[in-house]
RNA sequence: GGCGAGGUAGCUCAGUUGGUAGAGCACACGACUGAAAAUCGUGGUGUCGCCGGUUCGAUUCCGGCCCUCGCCA
């Protein structure tokens, strides 16, 4: 049994997950938290992103949480390995995996056997992206096979640099994503989706934001950018809290909050539980409690 | 007080040689298969500072007023 806990940025679900392990735990279970947040797993990243403390992780183990140099890259498909790994080996000792994380297409990462295509060659990928920047998108896209150009907007160039590195690798570009929300998990999970009014969403994002705004510059200034991989350079607030733009982070928190939601909203079997303005403790219990 | 610049979407601004307006960001909704805190799609934003004048018609031209910023006193 796996226990799976996503929902919008700010929400609560580090502090939620340590209120359900000490009731678990009261229940005779082990619970281990498992992170699959894209940007938490790097390590000198753990404030920006919003990582569990150390006084959080005394409370519950953590795994997979600040072990990646941020120099390096990381993909998803190489997390699910590691995430596959930690998960079943929990379960071999008997401990109760919870998968506790905003990265949705992570989360299914973790819990499900994706039918993702290969890492491309590095060389190749640099110059597909180097005819990306010198001809854009469009032309790119105009170049793709019919089939493959149709389902694929002109404009997305993320979509088409990954498609077109793939075709000049000899692989065909799976573009049928239907596969991600169907109910086969490898484990048999609960899938529990917190949400949050709005209103309320924003204001814990606005509180937290200010909160995290001195340590989360020194993180940021202590960080070379230089030498920071295209993967970890995309958490939020990199630039803005060393310029100190508090606002531009939270609408970005916000906008990222809003994909987040549309994601959770689309995953099979998920049940939504309301924070409703509740204690941690409290939402925890109303998870946990017997149906 | 004088001179100058400016007042247009929630914000920053563009524009209309006179026919009641548009970008980015924000906001709402969605897509998503090895970059996913990424990338992308769709959508509405509105007394065009106020009051008059000219005109078939003024956000646009003219006059007055109010406000903001800068320089000078």
């Amino acid at each position: 049994m796996v226990i799976a806990l996503f929902g919008p940025t700010s929400v609560g679900k580090t502090g939620i997950a340590i209120s359900m392990a000490n009731l678990l735990r009261a229940q005779g279970h082990d619970p281990v938290a498992v992170n699959c947040d894209s940007i938490q797993i790097y390590r000198g990243l753990e404030v920006i992103s919003g990582a569990a403390t150390r006084e959080e992780r005394e409370q519950l183990e953590h795994r997979l949480v600040g072990f990646v140099d941020p120099a390096e890259e990381m993909s998803a498909g190489t997390y699910a390995e590691i995430a596959h790994r930690e998960i079943d080996s929990l379960l071999q000792e008997g401990k109760l995996p919870l998968v506790v994380g905003g990265t949705g297409l992570w989360l299914r990462a973790a819990l499900s056997d994706l039918d993702l295509r290969p890492p491309v060659d590095e060389q190749l990928r640099s110059a597909v992206e180097r005819d990306l920047r010198e001809r854009g998108a469009q032309a790119l896209h105009a170049e793709l096979p019919g089939h493959l150009s149709a389902k694929v907007h002109p404009n997305d160039s993320n979509r088409i640099a990954r498609w077109t590195a793939l075709l000049r690798n000899g692989i065909e570009p799976l573009t049928d994503a239907s596969g991600m929300w169907d109910a086969d998990l490898r484990h048999p999970t609960r899938m529990i989706g917190l949400i949050d009014t709005k209103e309320d969403l924003a204001r814990r994002i606005s509180i937290r934001v200010d909160e995290m705004q001195f340590a989360a510059r020194a993180e940021a200034e202590a960080l070379d950018s230089k030498g920071l991989g295209r993967t970890a350079s995309a958490a939020i607030g990199l630039e803005e809290f060393r310029s100190g733009d508090q606002d531009s982070i939270k609408a970005q928190h916000r906008a990222y909050a809003k994909r987040q939601i549309t994601w959770m909203r689309k995953i099979p079997g998920v049940e939504l539980v309301e924070r409703n303005g509740d204690s941690d403790a409290e939402v925890a219990a109303r998870i946990l409690q017997p149906r």
